[in-house]
DNA sequence: CTACACCTTGCAGTATGCTACAAGGTCAAA
DNA sequence: TTTGACCTTGTAGCATACTGCAAGGTGTAG
């Protein structure tokens, strides 16, 4: 199978697995007399497995590193574990930060909604000299 | 006042100053006869409101053409509670999906918990295989 | 006079995850 | 034979918000 069969079958464009190649993501296949990339029915599944981590929010650069993606060495279920709790704790305090953006905005709304005066006192609020 | 003590009063490096102006976020100030930016005292404000837009999840480009960061339109809040409304909104989505992404590594973290084989199951898990 | 801190400009680099393009080789069908 | 679809490589660009550097001018203190 060449590249394009296997981006078509696996949802991506044949320049992003070039480019997992590139970055270690993707085991370099087998080349044809004629220098064409063959991959092998599996190679799609690897694929799909970057997409699944990326959604749950892993970097490629985590991903790379990610243990169980190099083959070999799936024992080992403490240092996942450790790597699952680590970002749970980065994703939370994206979270955490985007509440707070959000909690600025909207107190920035009510203050847009109270103004009485003809100009609009959202941006002084913006600058705290608001409510 | 020069561009160094304009920096050190806003809390903010003199090139993010020539960034600003350069961006469309700051007036181009007047200039010595030695070429050096002149800034009156007010010019620190105008940073600090951008900083506190920042914080409130607004980029850059979205902070240059918000309504009330130009001199001269402060009437119409409904320009601004429309382009909050819009914030508040793309914030929420992001929130949505930071949280989906943290489900899904929580649930990873239960197959990794629940591996009784030797071998770690969460990558199987991530590839859509697992329970 | 010299050192040193500050200012000017413009350009390059950072990280992320690709996409797009150029210039060329390969292969099958019409 | 020529067209067209595909493949190869390398390089540049996108958006974001800056930082850092080079090469030079300016101003003040000793």
């Amino acid at each position: 199978m060449k590249i394009g069969g296997l981006a078509e079958e696996a949802g991506v464009s044949a320049q992003a697995i070039r480019f997992y190649e590139r970055e270690g993501l993707l085991p370099r296949p087998e080349r044809a007399a004629n220098g064409y990339r063959q991959y092998n029915p599996s190679a799609a599944e690897r694929i799909l497995l970057i997409g699944a981590a990326q959604a749950a929010g892993f970097t490629l650069a985590e991903i790379r590193h990610l243990p169980g993606m190099e083959d070999g060495r799936r024992e080992d279920c403490g240092e996942m574990r450790e790597e699952l709790d680590r970002k749970i704790g980065v994703v939370d305090k994206q979270i955490a930060a985007l509440r707070q953006a959000r909690a600025r905005l909207v107190k920035l709304r009510a203050t847009c909604d109270a103004s009485t005066s003809d100009t609009c006192q959202a941006v002084d609020a913006l600058r705290g000299r608001g409510s």
